[in-house]
DNA sequence: TCGGAATATCTTGACATCAAGAGAAATCGA
DNA sequence: TCGATTTCTCTTGATGTCAAGATATTCCGA
């Protein structure tokens, strides 16, 4: 049966105020949609923390695991970079800037295209991602202690089901 | 039966190159914590436009919505807004301040301690953030209609399980 | 082949956020 | 009652992001 009955978030409280202030609307989306954004906010935090230890910010973690998941020679178009993360141009010419400055990516000029640049990874952006993956990925883990193996399928499929519309 | 079988979203892309360039690693966490990320993201974006119509901002409305849902006489100190919107003082201070000066919010001295001041929300304050309320609603519908209702609470159970912990 | 439209990246200026700390008032133990 | 600690808000300076636009190159139809 679970304890579903006596758990208590911050959202529950929200939607109550809610529902209290507004009983002529349909609060059901607040249900959802709150607690994707609250946790969303707690676990960026949270991935802070866990990147502190590999000496890189969550910005940083971002443009270096795209690139490193790209795999060998693990480069990718600037173009491509802000398309994966979720960013502008005017963002994305300025991490790579300060990445190149920190010796974690490198600007090649792209030789099919000479509008075009390459973003390669380094020896050391990619000994740096790997490690801050790993320090990322136990902190996670933690955070999904509290459900079954079944729960975490279940909860995958129903994001899937959410992102798949944003996902072209 | 669903779909399960033939849905694929961005991260399914995203966990299948991590799973070929780290084989070593237990992926799980990526499959439920990139979805909640990249959600949000494109949430936040999608929220941004459901606003437009009001003439608000996205943390315009998060700081309004905190005063609304307080009910009458909407009126919260700095200190809880903080806590409620997950920003530091000086962000809230600031957002109050423009709030302020678009004649949305008023600041008032806190009868009971004098080092504190109470942020209320003026009828233009209410009459913008009851607007922009419903506007949202309408447009996380939309989102959430690849759900039935039983996958709808079945998520809302999952999320809050995942939320209890960081919500002291 | 040529010219317009699309694409790729970078530049600029404005702005929201944060971390750290300052100042004022309240609280609490001795 | 007094002093130390805590609480509450605001200030400051640095920084990351965005929107809009500039520049160079490629693509494509006529």
């Amino acid at each position: 049966m679970g304890y579903a009955h006596v758990m208590r978030d911050e959202v529950d409280d929200l939607s109550e105020a809610w529902a209290h202030e507004r009983p002529d609307l349909d609060l059901g989306p607040v249900e959802i949609f709150s607690r994707l954004s609250r946790l969303s906010r707690h676990l960026d935090l949270a991935r802070r923390d866990a990147f502190s230890g590999s000496g890189i910010e969550s910005w940083e973690f971002d443009v270096l695991a795209a690139l490193r998941r790209a795999g060998d020679p693990y480069e990718l178009s600037p173009g491509r970079l802000l398309r994966e993360t979720l960013v502008t141009s005017g963002t994305m010419t300025n991490r790579v800037d300060r990445l190149a400055s920190r010796g974690l990516v490198e600007r090649l000029p792209d030789p099919a295209d000479r509008r075009g640049v390459l973003v390669r990874l380094t020896p050391d952006g990619k000994a740096t991602v790997d490690s801050a993956f790993e320090a990322l990925l136990a902190a996670e883990r933690e955070f999904l202690d509290g459900l079954s193996g079944d729960q975490q399928s279940q909860l995958t499929d129903l994001l899937r089901r959410l992102l798949v519309p944003f996902s072209s």
